[in-house]
DNA sequence: TATTTGACTATTATAGTTTTTTGGTCAGAT
DNA sequence: ATCTGACCAAAAAACTATAATAGTCAAATA
């Protein structure tokens, strides 16, 4: 019985090449090196290179979650929550490059092996704007008369702006602009209306 | 003095081939024998296979120009013409094969040989819009109160949808959402306030 | 039993070489 | 003034040889 699980040290060091050097630079060999084991020890816990890079993907992105959970559930007025979280989302996933490897892999091979988490992403945060949005509506902050269709539309642009900011790095040169959008998305939705 | 111009006829042909098998996969010569000359003809025309390339592109966007000037010098009322500047933006350029070439270029290699004529489309846009706006708030259907940086936040919009939409061939998918998201910035546009 | 090792293999990626294609030139023809 | 096509240097593509790597597994360890 280990004092510190092996599977998670083997996360760890897969994290730290991963994100620096993607997927197809890291080698299963320095991942295990690093924690001075034996290649063949990944395979205990691991399937394969592509479970692995999922599990580190997993994280990152459950750390995201987790995140912006506690700006949900946050006891601020309503409409600081609502510009807080769309902030902290562009903010957090802008440090999460293995994540970023995943979007630029869209142009070329498509890494369907991390699709299920993506979708799992993609499916919480479905979930959480539609809580908050149907909440600002109930207390009149907010004025929706497609509910699920605004929750696509605010998704989108969510994940459009994706590309510019971190696949073209301009995360520090657009910061300003996006916090312009940020309003610009609360102010419609406050004022949405047939 | 030949009937038709042979400039014209070479870009049409270049256009043809660039339209279907991309810059690098196009070669000079089947432009050239495409329309039964030798290959060395275009060189009296064009400097180069990139300078033929900017024609061609250029023109592409200056068509796309044409239609949006329609557009807002018609006399249609102010919020459809402002609805339609965005719809036939995003559909005009959703055909335009060679300038989506340009935007994917921009995550290998660059086309830095087609800046100078993305970059007066965007001066374009820019302009049209800062005048679109400024008309907008002077009549009363708009309320902006920094105009340039209303400006900047709809241009990264535009051009951050520009991904999933043309690169990703999400165009026909997100077709009804796009439509929400216009109605979402004007929505946005009228309401915005300090 | 649960975990770890490292030699082993089949596959893939890389480096190096040769061959082919292609962008661009130009002297001469029309 | 416009066009041709042979020509060249450079780049791309095809090909080969070599090295690196993902994944396996029988045996060792604890």
């Amino acid at each position: 019985m280990p004092e510190i699980d092996v599977k998670d040290l083997i996360v760890d060091s897969a994290t730290k090449f991963f994100s620096k050097y993607g997927f197809h630079k890291t080698t299963m060999d320095e991942i295990a090196k690093n924690i001075h084991k034996a290649k063949g020890v990944i395979y205990y816990y691991f399937r394969s290179k592509e479970e692995l890079f999922r599990e580190v993907l997993k994280k990152e992105l459950d750390n995201v979650k987790t995140e912006l959970s506690k700006i949900i559930s946050s006891n601020e007025d309503y409409m600081t929550i609502i510009k807080q979280y769309f902030l902290t989302r562009l903010k957090l996933l802008s440090t999460a490059v293995n994540y970023h490897e995943t979007l630029k892999a869209d142009f070329f091979e498509k890494y369907n092996f991390v699709k299920d988490v993506r979708d799992d992403f993609a499916a919480y945060e479905y979930k959480q704007l539609l809580w908050l949005f149907t909440k600002g509506e109930k207390d009149g902050h907010l004025t929706i008369n497609n509910m699920k269709s605004t929750v696509n539309v605010v998704m989108m642009l969510l994940s459009s702006i994706e590309f510019p900011l971190y696949l073209q790095n301009k995360y520090s040169e657009y910061e300003s602009t996006i916090d312009e959008l940020v309003t610009m998305i609360t102010v419609s939705l406050r004022g949405m209306q047939k």
